[in-house]
DNA sequence: AAACAGGCCTAAA
DNA sequence: TTTAGGCCTGTT
């Protein structure tokens, strides 16, 4: 594969240890020095902050890349416009420079069924032993990484290949899930043309995902920004920072990059 | 040791 | 329509 390596963005575009590390992704994993390495697409490539710069080196085009961290929105414009008091002022000021990326729609899916009722570093390495399992070799000079596997393949496994994965009783769900996409009960590429309603409906009809995991399907998966998922953090920050009538709803169009802000502020400020 | 972790499903009121 | 209990596994 061949390898590019060029200036992706100012590091004030994106700050890419808040975008990884606010518990949107699962498979951004940094070296000790702050480089940060993962695989979307079907590429891998490596990040790190340089003078100020986002450098950005591996495969894929810089058209893709681009589109995978959502560098043509003007995240400060819509922050700027948030009505959600002066709580969540704080939160975006402490959250500046994350960006949503667009992940892969089964990938997402698969993703955050995983997620229910779960921590992140768990999240994380279910993930990676269900792509070292299924997923395909994928190159960066001679280092091999693993993508993500389909649908299909996933589909293919049985209940027993999947106890690996060590995730409990949401194996099932996953499986449910790779089979509704492999035999063409769901397409979640299809999904991305619906609406944020009709998407999020297709989602809720699915074993093992309900209102939470279906907003962070369509909020991280299929582009939909108002999609504003509710956990357990969220629902404790709007629970004390937030007037007892507040609707998230409000927040409009981009609720669900708000929605990130608080949930990165609420678990970095509440775990200590 | 008991409780909890970015929930969801089912059964029962 | 809302609520309780169960569910895999790992960590504190």
């Amino acid at each position: 594969m061949e390898i590019k390596t060029y200036r992706l963005c100012t590091a004030r575009e994106m700050d890419i240890v808040k975008t990884f590390e606010c518990g949107q992704c699962f498979r951004w994993n940094a070296d000790k020095h702050g480089k940060y390495t993962g695989v979307a697409g079907g590429f891998a490539a490596e990040l790190w902050e340089e003078d100020g710069s986002i450098i950005i080196s591996g495969g894929g085009s810089e058209a893709f890349w681009r589109e995978y961290f959502d560098l043509d929105r003007n995240y400060e414009a819509i922050s700027s416009g948030f009505n959600g008091g002066e709580y969540l002022d704080r939160c975006v000021e402490f959250g500046r420079g994350i960006r949503i990326l667009r992940q892969e729609p089964w990938e997402a899916m698969c993703s955050f069924i995983i997620s229910q009722c779960n921590n992140i570093p768990r999240i994380k390495g279910i993930v990676e032993r269900l792509c070292n399992l299924a997923g395909n070799p994928v190159y960066l000079g001679e280092t091999e990484y693993r993508s993500f596997p389909g649908a299909e393949t996933v589909a293919a496994l049985s209940l027993e290949e999947l106890a690996v994965l060590r995730s409990g009783y949401r194996a099932r769900y996953i499986l449910d899930a790779a089979k509704s996409v492999a035999e063409g009960r769901v397409d979640p590429e299809r999904l991305k043309q619906l609406d944020y309603r009709s998407a999020k409906k297709e989602l809720l009809a699915m074993n093992g995902i309900g209102e939470k995991v279906a907003n962070c399907i369509v909020l991280f998966g299929l582009g939909h920004l108002e999609a504003f998922p509710v956990d357990t953090w969220i629902r404790k920050a709007l629970k004390e920072h937030f007037p007892p009538d507040f609707n998230p709803d409000s927040l409009g169009e981009y609720a669900g990059i708000a929605q990130q802000y608080i949930f990165y502020y609420a678990r970095s400020t509440g775990n200590e």
